[in-house]
DNA sequence: GTCTATAACGCGATAGAC
DNA sequence: GTCTATCGCGTTATAGAC
């Protein structure tokens, strides 16, 4: 590979990365459906038509998007994971929930709102990716309650997520913050609340 | 007005009516955005063009679907006044929920999923009047909670509503009804465990 | 490899015959 | 009041110049 092949590769491989980063972000705000290739070009900095050369289809550039938000998950989980206490490092994870209330209020949790709306397909497999995004959420929350000893994690795991996505669609539905800050607080009490090893 | 005037009056009301309830139901399953026109017209058994006599745009239409899943609120909530204990209409309630829970994992639930949907738009005041249906019900519970004595009854609302979004979320992106089921078996524990007048 | 011009299509909305 | 034919627009996707 000589230096200007590597130079045009590494080109390449950063505008497709700012395609992916910019369509997950006007993903998030507008929604899949109402977000057009000249949208997410813009947002890019990428010429209009030339995105094609990229991503042969739309669809291909919102399981970009998901990909992306996947990626996003993966940091933050792993920055979670220099905590010691499996109970911190949930607790923690609310508290990053909490602090993003200004964004969730105005458009929803990115991935839960694009699961939603992919949900609504009878096509492709899109829905099924975007399960599997939410899926890492849930998979990576029961391993905090198992190293915890507590009974049932894949049930507590469930409920925590499942409350996320609640608080989210209500403070974006309602568009108020506070209720991000409200239920999050009782989320922390709910930690709090769980035994350190429970009876078996 | 004479019956013939009457009988075209009552005509056209019907015609109306079906063209509210299919918009309801085909909304709920394609989104707002993919439903076309012809859609509903098709499911209401409306010839195409004439929708337009009945509803001057398609956010009339979609308006039209929100009005319809208020009417629907309101008919489950009266019926469920007919229970004495403000703690069994809750709970018959979560079990309203659970019931409908293959549905909720194939669609996730009618307003939340329309409610997400809309906010992604900035113009009109749709959005608003989603978060408008989704405020009956948390007002709704939260009248419950008071008769039952209990403090802080808005927050106690906001916490069974925004239960319920997220697990009809979290089932309709894993296509899991069983999810459903098991965290309304957690709403109705945490309904019982609350205390009928606890200590101010 | 990069970008422009344009083809092909589906949609909401309207005009006007019945 | 009812319905059909059609316009105009915005979109995805492609063909082909550079």
């Amino acid at each position: 590979m000589t230096d200007s092949t590597r130079s045009r590769v590494k080109t390449a491989a950063a505008k497709r990365q700012r395609l992916m980063a910019a369509a997950a972000q006007v993903v998030h705000r507008q929604g899949a459906e109402r977000t057009t290739i000249a949208d997410i070009a813009h947002a890019a900095d990428v010429p209009v038509g030339n995105v094609y050369y990229y991503f042969k289809t739309k669809d291909e550039l919102v399981a970009a998007a998901l990909a992306e938000h996947a990626r996003q998950l993966e940091i933050l989980t792993g920055r979670l994971e220099a905590l010691a206490d499996p109970r911190e490092r949930l607790k923690s994870l609310v508290e990053s929930w909490v602090s993003q209330r200004d964004l969730a209020a105005r458009y929803g949790c990115p991935t839960g709102t694009l699961a939603a709306e992919l949900d609504k397909r009878d096509d492709g497999g899109l829905d099924v990716e975007a399960g599997r995004v939410i899926r890492l959420l849930i998979d990576w929350a029961e391993r905090q309650f198992r190293e915890l000893g507590q009974p049932d994690p894949e049930g507590l795991a469930l409920t925590l997520v499942s409350a996320y996505q609640g608080m989210s669609l209500l403070a974006n539905a309602l568009r108020d913050p506070s209720i991000m800050t409200r239920q999050g607080a009782r989320l922390l009490d709910w930690l709090d609340s769980l035994p350190e090893a429970p009876a078996v």
